[in-house]
DNA sequence: AGGTTAGTTGCAAATTTGCGCAAATGATCT
DNA sequence: AGATCATTTGCGCAAATTTGCAACTAACCT
C-alpha cells in the first residue's frame, strides 16, 4: 500500500552516489561544475580546491562512476560537466520514495478500529 | 543572477550529510527505518543487516549527528526513527538548487538573436 | 542490593581513502 | 619523429573508517 507506484527505496538508495557525494573536495567541485555554463576542463576544476591536479582528476573519475558528472574529450583535454538534471532528478525520486513510506505516514494504524475490514 | 531567491547549493550541500548516506549497511538501515510506521530499538534495527550490534549503534549514532535520524529513550532501550520528512526537504532543496543552478540553463547566452526585435 | 537486559564506548586489527609525486598515456603542433 | 600540453595511473604513505570483542553505563526487576 505504502510502495504501489513508486520503486522501492531500498533500489533507489545507491551507497556509490552518496559516497561521491561525501567528500568535502568533491563537493567543492560539484558546486564548481554547477556555477560553470559549460564543461570546465580539469586544470580549471582543479583551481577551485587546493588539491593537486592528479587527486581532482581522480575526484571527477568517481563522480563519473556515480553518474554524477560526465565527461568529454575535447582535443588534449577533458571537460567534465555536471549532470544537474539527472542528480536532481533522482534525488527528488529519492525525496518522494521516502516520504511515501510508512515512516511519514500521516497516521499510525493504531488507531484501528475494525472499521469494517473483517473476515 | 542565478541565485537571488535559493539559497547558494554551496551552503546547501553537506559533506556530513552525504558521507552519512554513503555506506551500504547505513543505507540498509536507513531502509528498515523507513519501513518501521514506528521508531526501532537498536538490537530490533540491527536485525536486518549482519553487523555486530555495537556497530549499528555507531552506525545509528553516524545518522543521528547527521540528522537523519532522532534518538528517543524508552525505559532501557533507545528507539530510532528516521526522520523521512526532513530528509526529503533536504534533498528536494538541493535538487531545486542544482536545477537553478547556470549548468542546468535551459539556452545558453551565446544563442542570443534578439528574437522578437524585428518587425 | 544484586541480577538481567539494552545500548554505548574503548581498544586494536583490517580495510579503505585521500594525497602528492613521478611515470605513462593521449593529442596536438612543429 | 620529437616536443609539448592535458590528463590519467602506479606507487607509497598517512589518516580515517569499519568491525568485533569486552568493558562500561543506564534502566528495569526481583
Amino acid at each position: 500500500m505504502t510502495s504501489c507506484c513508486l520503486p522501492s527505496l531500498d533500489s533507489l538508495l545507491d551507497p556509490e552516489l552518496f559516497r561521491a557525494l561525501g567528500d568535502p573536495t568533491r563537493l567543492t567541485l560539484v558546486c564548481r561544475l554547477a556555477m560553470a555554463d559549460d564543461a570546465l576542463p580539469v586544470s580549471e576544476a582543479a583551481s577551485c580546491c587546493g588539491v593537486h591536479l592528479s587527486g581532482v582528476s581522480r575526484h571527477l573519475a568517481q563522480l563519473k562512476r556515480a553518474k554524477v558528472v560526465t565527461a568529454e574529450r575535447h582535443g588534449r583535454e577533458v571537460r567534465y560537466r555536471l549532470n544537474g538534471r539527472l542528480l536532481a532528478d533522482t534525488l527528488r525520486t529519492v525525496a518522494d520514495a521516502l516520504e511515501s513510506s510508512a515512516c511519514c505516514a500521516p497516521s499510525p494504524p493504531e488507531q484501528n478500529l475494525e472499521q469494517g475490514t473483517s473476515s
